[in-house]
DNA sequence: GTCTATAAGATGATAGAC
DNA sequence: GTCTATCATCTTATAGAC
């Protein structure tokens, strides 16, 4: 796994004291981007939220300690206190910000495509945001579904109206594909979508970016969903 | 959960029989041993096991205390000293436990086959195999892919051959389908067989035995990822 | 805002009684 | 073989200096 940091930043930063603000902007919990700018505050808390975010990924919940994340976001451990209040609410913002921005990019996805799109198309897109919001710099979002099943029961249920509408989403695109009659008569849909959801997901653990392009990668995970492995039954095998 | 025998489910006897203690490392009941422990000492061995199983499986690794064993086992955390060096070596061997006794369930069920049964049912009754062992009392089984992503790296790196091995199984049942003109061509034969092990260990987060039969579901799983879900090109009948 | 220091409790592991 | 008692360390979280 990435036990390496990447190490490209400066070494320290001297930026000396900002004038103090008399009002502090308020907390825009939006998905961080991590480099986005704004009050110190801000950003050490975008850091520590960064930090956060790849080393549950990495470690696990309980296997991370604050230290582990203060290191990273280069602090001392106390120091996180002042902008979280606890471990369990570091966890809870990140699973979050992960959920959030799969949701996001999903539906925005689907939304860009033109209205007489097929069902069976935009399940296809669907497949392919949804891999992209996990590989493509998705310390959030992998970090979302790789631990979710490890966080505290309280965290897990507070997380769950959220992931609930997500889960929605892709309820509604299989059952369109179905009422359209792109689907097959004895496909179960909630099997097949928890099955595509361990399939796609399971790609945060072994996807290897210098093995080929994402974009093809994506393409074929979906066509593998849509159309399964086997040959259709009519062509002949190639053996001669 | 607590009760057993659920009035609906179960009417499943064909499970390919929890395979008893499959791998175990099998180095106590040699007889010229000495006269070391009797079958009391591997009793509760066995008890201990089974409770770290459980545990891992259901809190982690790393949110796993000798304790919450202990506790499970009936006994107290310093007796699990007596039969295991180190939490490390129990977590070790419940995962190499679990991986063998997959890889053993789904290598008797394809030997079982009759010779000239095709790749392709070959692969259907591999993936019936495996989620029934890891499905019915997999304590072990659904452990070893659960939590093997949170060993530490040392305990990781000693798996691997094992794990490997079986991932090899697998490729070669893909390899021998696509030979005999089974598979799409199109098809990336790696992505699907990751494809094919996050969506099949991924149920075990999810699959429930009381909302239908475990035959009916792995037989569905088998042929959603044979066949994809969409309806066969030619008869697509549009809703009249 | 971040630091040092430390409280308060849990944890993996060991020693020795029984 | 299992227990009790305990060690050394680590962990989350807090307090107060700067």
């Amino acid at each position: 796994m990435s036990e390496e940091q990447p190490t490209t930043t400066n070494p320290s930063p001297p930026v000396p004291e900002p004038p103090d603000l008399a009002a502090r902007p308020a907390r825009s919990s939006l998905p961080g981007n991590g480099a986005d700018a704004g009050p110190k505050s801000e950003r050490t808390r975008q850091r520590i939220l960064d930090a956060a975010a790849r080393t549950f990924r990495d470690k696990g919940f309980a296997g991370t300690t604050l230290n582990d994340i203060a290191v990273a976001a280069r602090l001392r451990a106390g120091s996180i206190y002042y902008h979280f209040d606890s471990k369990e609410r570091l966890l809870e913002e990140v699973l979050d910000i992960g959920i959030a921005r799969v949701s996001a990019a999903v539906r925005r996805a689907i939304e860009a495509l033109p209205p007489e799109t097929s069902p069976a198309d935009r399940i296809r897109t669907g497949i392919e945001a949804h891999l992209r919001s996990l590989l493509y710099h998705g310390e959030y979002t992998s970090a979302s579904f790789r631990i979710f099943g490890q966080a505290p029961p309280d965290v897990r249920t507070r997380m769950l109206s959220r992931r609930r509408a997500y889960a929605d989403d892709w309820r509604r695109m299989l059952q369109d594909a179905r009422a359209a009659g792109e689907i097959h008569p004895d496909r179960d849909l909630a099997l097949a979508r928890m099955f595509l959801f361990g399939a796609l997901n399971w790609s945060v653990e072994w996807y290897d970016p210098e093995k080929g392009s994402l974009d093809d990668f994506v393409r074929e995970a979906a066509e593998t969903f849509l159309h399964g492995i086997l040959a259709p039954p009519n062509e002949a095998p190639p053996v001669a």
